[in-house]
DNA sequence: GACTTGACACAGG
DNA sequence: TCCTGTGCCAAGT
């Protein structure tokens, strides 16, 4: 008998956290993926979004890494892309980095419970 | 079937 | 304080 993995769950658990993201805030990988409990495995987080673009679609310009910097913004339609929705929604963002990132950083654990 | 890569995070030097 | 190395887990080659 096939065995169903939880962590196929962990992709769709990625999607609806980051959806569940408000609008002018931001948060971590490590955030979410401790959030699911894999606390070590960030790297997912960004794997599981990577495999959400483009066909979910889901605010992952609001995901940056611990210190705030926009290092997927490579991967989106355009490096830019990253940083003028943020900015769009209100977040500042200078040279590819969140201002002010502890004080918009939203987590999941916490906030969404 | 095994090795390498990858949108990160933490510890040590 | 900054840089380098290692660890996590899954997908791609």
């Amino acid at each position: 008998m096939t065995e169903k993995p939880e962590k196929r769950n962990f992709f769709q658990d990625v999607y609806e956290v980051v959806e569940q993201i408000p609008a002018g805030r931001v948060t971590s990988y490590g955030a979410i993926a401790s959030y699911l409990g894999s606390k070590g495995s960030a790297r997912m987080v960004g794997w599981a979004l990577i495999a959400s673009h483009p066909a979910i679609k889901i605010p992952a310009h609001r995901v940056v890494n611990r210190i705030g910097m926009l290092t997927g913004s490579q991967h989106f339609d355009s490096p830019n892309a990253m940083q003028e929705r943020l900015e769009q929604e209100g977040v500042k963002v200078e040279n590819n980095q969140v201002v002010d990132f502890q004080k918009l950083f939203w987590d999941p654990a916490k906030e969404l419970l």
